[in-house]
DNA sequence: TTGAAAGCGCTAACAA
DNA sequence: TTGTTAGCGCTTTCAA
């Protein structure tokens, strides 16, 4: 590649200091009390040099690389790449750029993406974490390393976050299809267990049914591993869907186990919703589209993704030592749509 | 935040120089002849301190980041964020991370956003392109700067490049499309104008016309600006439905093009593909989830990411000096479904 | 109104 | 077997 230039060339060519092409580059060229004679000569050279700062040098001299990390499950998963887009212009916004990691939910890779990320010097982190152990994020927080969660939080840590409520997401579908008439509702959530969004969801399915009476039959609720989707839910509902558990209505907990879980449906030739109801989290755009449409909470994504840059933003400016960790608590959205048979009665 | 340790805190602590520390780290300590014992108390002090490489430093040093950039459209668009989570793969196993990009298919911006990575000093650029003037391309070639272009390349510029025969797959899709009986297909494609892979699909659909005498005509060609198809396609869809031009099936080039314009098709009540044949270009999984599933052209999306970082990185080991661009162009598969009402006759 | 020098943290050539 | 020195490109303090 080429050799390419640097403020030193362009000092040498004027015959100044580097010092000073710096200063008037940066549009301090005027307070330093530099003449708009030898301000108008630097940036000539410039232009002739096609002269381009290297933002290595300057965040290694500034100790701010004006870059953020962004780890999520998987970038390529539609819920991720929303999120990934709105921390991309909302980070530009403020000068910052992005640099992101898929953890897919593996404990050890985010904790080696999270020292990746540390070791290039990133000004700050948004973690969609599946961590379990908890010991990286306190580590973080000691070490105050600017920092906000997203999707997911730690409830034994005071830490910035930005969720949805998914407690109450949860139980106001629940509540929705209790109302249509279904009351053996099987939940199908995802492993690893422990991540508070599904915790959350499933805290709000059960409230639902015990505001109703209805017993919480642990059977009904089963669990997937997240990467053996394919493998293993078509017998989670051939459960669910036989004696002796006989479920009126599937709610899935979050949109992979809904698609995977549809296609199986139809496969099994269950006509939804007159055979079995279905309802599911995350409203992607699928959902509108697909046979029948699926009724499902929708969150404001965009705005998770706005907020978190925004409140690391501040956390970034206070050195990490911000006093009131932001804790952000979105609402979602119920959308009614077919699938969900509340359109038949 | 708190300050790091560095080589130096090490080096004094252990009473040697940074130099040594250095070596023993990036394990050139045997190869260098430092006695295992010192060696030993390194790696000892390096737990101790907790002690994490400052990777913008050595990249300043040794002149080579060991990120790339990535530029797209849209990130949150799933055939993008498909590739971007392929491109981090291969990336990462190879040292690289990545920072993404999205240009909306904007020049300006786009030009904007190579100046930018390139003053981050990525050793590399992924991009998919909607340069229409060339320029900045051609500047990338002549400053040997390493670069490989996807989806769509420059046909006057010899640079790598990672594509899919898009005229093959639109003239496949109209060539069942007329075994399907359809001889008038309306084309929806998308503008800026120029982008190759549109180019070459509106020929692909021309060439299969043309084989079978069928007169194209260009009223059936229609183009939606990219940011307003939700505003336009109803009105451009009608113009294609109605008197005149009457088609019997509409192939929509891209999938955005497609999820659009079946909503408006269900919402003017027409049945798919009794009414009206339909078909797309980017097989995305709504694709066989949606009312009636949508017949389409499938691209190997993983596979253009992977290459194009294994040619990335051979082009960066030669310094953007490599003699022959590899310039491979993948083939795409026909997926049929419901949609194109081949499965009727 | 300008410049010299120091230093961010790291590596590599060259000494010792 | 280990250390000295220089320098990547930049900003900033202090001096002239």
């Amino acid at each position: 590649m080429k050799k390419k230039t640097s403020l030193n060339d362009i000092a040498k060519k004027l015959g100044v200091s580097k010092t000073l092409v710096s200063m008037v580059l940066n549009n301090h060229g005027d307070e330093k009390g530099i003449s708009k004679v030898t301000q108008k000569k630097v940036w000539k050279v410039v232009e002739q040099l096609n002269y381009k700062p290297n933002l290595v040098a300057r965040g290694l001299r500034l100790g701010s690389s004006k870059t953020i990390g962004l780890i999520v499950a998987d970038i390529s998963n539609n819920f991720f790449s929303t999120i990934a887009r709105s921390v991309e212009d909302s980070a530009s916004k403020r000068g910052y750029n992005v640099m992101y990691m898929s953890s897919d939910e593996n404990e050890q890779k985010e904790i080696d993406l999270i020292n990746m990320l540390k070791e290039r010097q990133v000004d700050g982190l948004i973690l969609a974490t599946a961590l379990k152990n908890t010991d990286e994020i306190v580590r973080l927080k000691q070490e105050h390393f600017p920092f906000v969660l997203i999707d997911r939080y730690c409830p034994n840590i005071k830490t910035n976050f930005v969720i949805v409520d998914n407690r109450m997401g949860a139980f106001s579908m629940t509540e929705h299809l209790i109302k249509c008439k279904h009351h053996k509702i099987g939940l199908l959530r995802i492993s690893p267990s422990h991540i508070s969004p599904i915790v959350d969801r499933v805290r709000g399915y059960k409230n639902s049914l015990k505001k109703h009476g209805i017993r919480v039959d642990k059977r009904l609720i089963r669990e997937i591993p997240y990467g053996k989707i394919k493998q293993t839910i078509e017998t989670e509902l051939k459960k669910l869907l036989r004696p002796p558990l006989r479920v009126e209505a599937i709610f899935f907990l979050n949109n992979m186990l809904a698609i995977a879980g549809i296609e199986v449906l139809h496969k099994m030739g269950l006509r939804i919703p007159q055979d079995v109801a279905v309802v599911s989290f995350d409203d992607i755009e699928l959902f509108q589209y697909s046979y029948p449409t699926i009724t499902s909470v929708a969150q404001p994504i965009e705005e998770i993704g706005k907020k978190a840059v925004e409140i690391l933003k501040e956390e970034i400016d206070q050195g990490g030592r911000m006093k009131l960790k932001k804790q952000i608590i979105l609402s979602t959205e119920l959308v009614l749509r077919r699938s969900c048979g509340c359109f038949l009665t």
